[in-house]
DNA sequence: AATGAATGAGAGTTCATTCAT
DNA sequence: TATGAATGAACTCTCATTCAT
């Protein structure tokens, strides 16, 4: 029952299973996961509640596999953005700015993904570690340059991730636009420079 | 029926009053909001589920009202903590300080905050909201002060509220620990005075 | 429990219990016996959940003294009204006249009666009994008298009772309005001469 | 979710709908809607509670849909029988006979009719609205015809059907016997020549 | 006489999942 | 591969009634 992982896929049947993943990822992003149902999917998806479990053993499992798809896609993004550029400070802006325009395009995807607190701590979990690996290989590289104060590595990841999701939370999420330049730059400022008032600041 | 409580609680009723929700907070912290039944909580609390409903419209409002109660006494610990000190930057770490402390010892209802994203995004977002405004007085009189830059106090706001939520979920929250001394220290290095290396640094 | 009927009553008790009773008459008319709790009833009357048990032993119990109440009442009133009258036609006249007028007043209660068919069949049709053995006995005396043709009794009462009641219901329940002029003159004369065309008449 | 019915049934879905609705039917008329439980419903019809939700969006939509059926049902036999006839006495007399055997085979639903008073006051209207107007056509083609009084026909209508009802209840419903014929006839006696005392009559 | 907290059975309804076709 | 009818456990919530105070 569970080995569908495994099994080939037709054509056909490829195409089924991504058009319940795709349908299952705006309605969960919409409505979230425990009020969106398995006849709600299929339903929207134009296909019979049984073929849902042709395709995924359980609920849980699409809900995983959007998971992953969203996060590995996602960070595919910020890593292209990045490479683009040399200082580690324009690296940070160009990730940032990646990060920011990608949540502008997923909207539901980000709900998606705040939701998986509750439906699976192991993957919100794994989720933020990944995207702190990368964060942490790039400070790294930054403090053996001198390009950053040389601070504990994971210390500064999870601080650089709070500070996009919390403004990402802010004005994309709950304002619908983009986030303003002005925030953007000051933002930069407070992680580049720190909020100490300098005399030649 | 569902009339607004006008009738007083006698001091029985408070006392099985405050069993449930003591019981809703541990379980829902432990478990999940969606994952946790009314009967669960009942027999837990050591009543009958109907006694649930004599105090409690719906298990939405039990939910409701702890993330009131919690927001509440956590900003009043913060607020406590940062009177204390003179500097915005002494300010800022003591908040802080009295943040993790608070999450230490109420690690459930940390979880139950995190959770409103799905069981009620406005009692979410008024959580931020409110602890946002918080942060913005006292940055805006730092301001005045010339002890803190002149930035944009919502975006500061939001950027030390998400740098706090993540340190407390990767330390606190998922290791089971206090903050390490060290990622305290660096955090507030990053806030105060940001990652570029200085010569003076 | 059940012996309250005997049990002597205060000055205070018999104004706690006709309090119950009024407001179970308002309640029960409004919404119906079934969606009209015992709760709601005693919250209205501004008394004690307890308190409706001191005096009734179940809420069945108040819907029947209610119809008991409303019955006796309503009987004595056409009673009165056909009294007055001397001849067979007059005195049924007086007698839907004086239903109409009750029915316009009491609309609540004529909803209550209605209520028993599902509430307790019997009650249901004592109600109806009782009334038409009232009709039964002038429809007799009319045929000793010549005024109405020698039919079965029992049959005319019960025509003349659904004649009524429908009456009732289209013009007054339904349109709350009263009985037009022409309505009611238009049933007399399909009562008292029939629907044949008639040279005469 | 609550979308409407697009779906078409397969045969089996059709038998198992019939088989709840012909088991609501009979429970319902046997114990009424409110003593009647979803749970007893389907346990008599041997299928699973959730199989009930399949067919029906909630309880109330089975009383509805009984509801419907058998108006429909019925007024089909009643114009039936009439349209066999010449006469407008003939017709009414027709109509009533086909109504009272009606009731007789189907005793259960015309407790159900009763029933909506309660359950849904509009769809008590709406059902003898609708008769009503089977009345109301056939009594103006009468007047029209010289055959009835020129009464109005609105009247006319709740009379006649206030003396089928209270007859039907009276000998069919409570004595669970068919109208006796005497009855029967003097019913019609009063209808067509009225209660008055006439010299030929 | 009056209270109101407590009860617990039972209601209607939902839904992830199974399985015969 | 696709179907969709069937399942039944579990859910939230209601309410007539009891009883200690």
């Amino acid at each position: 029952m569970s080995e569908n992982k495994i099994a080939e896929l037709t054509t056909k049947g490829k195409r089924t299973r991504q058009k319940i993943l795709d349908t299952a990822e705006q309605i969960f992003g919409e409505k979230g996961y425990f009020e969106t149902s398995v006849a709600e999917i299929t339903l929207t998806a134009g296909v019979a509640q049984g073929t849902f479990y042709n395709y995924f053993p359980t609920k849980k499992a699409v809900f995983e596999e959007l998971i992953k798809q969203l996060s590995s896609n996602f960070r595919y993004e910020i890593k292209v953005a990045m490479e683009k550029e040399q200082s580690f400070e324009a690296k940070q802006r160009a990730g940032y700015q990646a990060f920011f325009e990608w949540l502008i395009s997923h909207r539901n995807l980000y709900s998606i993904i705040q939701q998986s607190v509750l439906v699976d701590q192991a993957l919100y979990r794994w989720y933020y570690d990944k995207i702190a690996t990368g964060f942490i290989k790039s400070i790294e590289l930054a403090i053996d340059n001198k390009e950053c104060k040389p601070l504990n590595s994971e210390t500064v990841a999870y601080c650089l991730m709070g500070i996009g999701q919390f403004i990402g939370m802010r004005w994309i999420y709950w304002d619908d636009k983009s986030v303003p330049d002005t925030v953007f730059d000051e933002a930069m400022e407070l992680i580049f420079k720190g909020l100490n008032h300098t005399l030649e600041g």
